[in-house]
DNA sequence: CAAACTAAGATTGTATACACATTTAAGTAA
DNA sequence: TTACTTAAATGTGTATACAATCTTAGTTTG
C-alpha cells in the first residue's frame, strides 16, 4: 500500500488504474488543468486519440470522466469542450467550497485523531518555515492545498472527501493555474490556518466550521476583487 | 423549451439526450433506484446490453455515468456493482446534504425572485392539502422532494444545483425507495417547511440556512433511530 | 447582396471483433 | 477434507469499422 500522506495534493486519485482509459484520464486531465488544451477548446476525439496513442474508446471514457469532474462540457452529437472559468462560476465554486469544507472542518474537530491533529500542526509549522524562507511564494499554492486536504480527510466522511478531493479540487487547481499571476500574500492565510487548527485541537466543531467558512469567504472576496480589477484594466 | 417547474423531481436530467447511451443511462439508473437490480449486484455488461437492446459501448458509458452519480462502484478489470447503502454512508450523505442544502437555502433567501417565492408558498399549500386529504402519505415523499428541489434551484448556483439535483438526489431516491416501509409522520416536516419559507420571504439567509440544516439534521436523526432499531430487531 | 438550400466533408455515436485479465472449477497432492 | 494448481470459461478492456449527425463551403434564389 502506497502512502500519500505527504503528497502535496491528490493529483492522481485512481493510481491503481493501470488501464489505458485510466491513464488517459489523468493525462488529459493534467493537460487541461495546465492549459496545454485551452479553455473553450474543442476536444477532437480522433486527434486526441492519435496524440495519446490510444483508440477512441478509452479516450471517450476519459472525456466522460472529466465531464463528471466538471472540467469538460459535453453536448450530444456535437462534442466536448474544455470549460471556461468565468468569474461567475468561480464564485459559485467558492460558495460550494465554503459549505462543504466548513462542514469538513466541523467533522474534523469531532473525528480527527489526536495523532493526526499533531501531524497537521507539524505540517503547518513546515509551511510557516517554507513561507519565511521563500518569501511567501510556496505557501499560497501547494501548502494551502495540503492543509485543506488533510482537514478534509480528517472529517472521516468518505463522500465529502471524494466530492472535494476527487472532483472539485481539480477545478480549483485549474483556476489557480490560470490565475497564478495574481500572487496574494500568504500571511493572512497562515494566521487563519493557525486559528483553525487551534479550534480543531480544542474539539470545537462550531468554531472550526465558522473559521473555515470565513477563511474561504475571504479568499473568495480576494479573488473577486482581483479579477474584477483585471477585467477593468483589460477592457 | 419544456417546462419542468411542476415536475415532482428532476428524474431525467439529460432530457434532450436522445442518444442510446443517454437513454440507457436513465433506464439503468431507474432500474437500480427501484431495486430491479439489487444493491451489491454485479452489472454484467453483455447481459445488460442484451436486456436493454444496445451494444456494450453505450451500456458501458451509462455505467460510467452512474459511477459518477455514486450509484455504482467500479473496479478495473473486475466490473461494476450496485452500491449498498449502509447506515454509515447514509449518515455521510445527510451530512453532505446538510452542508449543501443549508447553503442553498441561504442563497435562495438572497437570490430567489419574489415571484418564485410566491410559487413556493403555493406549492407548500398544495402539499398541505394533499397531506390532509391522504393522511400524510403523499407529503413525505414527492412533496418533500419537490419543495427541496425548488429551493435548491432558487439558490441560483448552477454548480450547487447540479451536484444536488443531478447527482446526490438519485442516491437519496434510492435510499428512500429501499426504506419506504418506514413511513414517518409528515406533520413536523410540514411545519419546518413553513418556517423555512418564512425565513426566505423575510430575506434572512442565516435563519434560512439554520432552519434547513436543522430540518435535515432531524431527518438524519430520525433515520438513524429507525435503522438502528431495524438492525436490532433483525439481529 | 443576403438568405436559404444542398452536398461534401468531418466528427460523434454505435456495433462488432479481438486481446487480455480475472474468476471459476476441476483435478491433484498433502 | 483442505489447500494448492491449472485450464477453461467468463467478462472486461481495447481496437476497428460502420452509421448517423452535424458542420461548412459552395451554390442557388429571392
Amino acid at each position: 500500500m502506497t502512502d500519500y500522506t505527504h503528497r502535496i495534493v491528490n493529483t492522481s486519485p485512481q493510481v491503481d488504474d493501470k488501464t489505458l482509459s485510466g491513464q488517459t484520464t489523468v493525462a488529459l486531465r493534467e493537460a487541461i488543468i495546465k492549459g496545454d488544451i485551452a479553455p473553450g477548446e474543442k476536444l477532437n476525439e480522433p486527434k486526441l486519440a492519435e496524440q495519446f496513442q490510444v483508440s477512441r474508446g478509452p479516450l471517450r471514457e476519459a472525456i466522460r470522466r472529466l465531464v463528471a469532474m466538471r472540467l469538460v462540457k459535453h453536448i450530444p452529437h456535437v462534442g466536448a469542450t474544455v470549460v471556461t472559468l468565468e468569474l461567475e462560476s468561480i464564485l459559485e465554486l467558492y460558495d460550494v467550497r465554503e459549505a462543504l469544507e466548513g462542514k469538513a472542518a466541523a467533522l474534523a474537530a469531532e473525528n480527527m485523531s489526536t495523532q493526526d491533529i499533531a501531524k497537521l500542526r507539524t505540517l503547518l509549522e513546515l509551511h510557516r518555515q517554507h513561507s519565511e524562507d521563500n518569501a511567501g511564494e510556496y505557501m499560497q499554492t501547494d501548502g494551502d492545498f495540503d492543509f485543506h486536504y488533510q482537514i478534509i480527510k480528517g472529517s472521516g466522511n468518505q463522500l465529502l472527501t471524494d466530492q472535494l478531493c476527487d472532483e472539485l479540487y481539480h477545478l480549483i487547481r485549474m483556476f489557480r493555474f490560470q490565475t497564478s499571476r495574481f500572487k496574494s500574500r500568504s500571511n493572512r492565510a497562515l494566521i487563519e490556518h493557525e486559528q483553525l487548527i487551534y479550534a480543531i485541537e480544542q474539539r470545537d466543531p462550531q468554531l472550526a466550521e465558522m473559521l473555515m467558512r470565513k477563511h474561504i469567504t475571504r479568499a473568495k472576496a480576494s479573488i473577486e476583487h482581483a479579477l474584477r480589477n483585471a477585467e477593468l484594466s483589460s477592457a
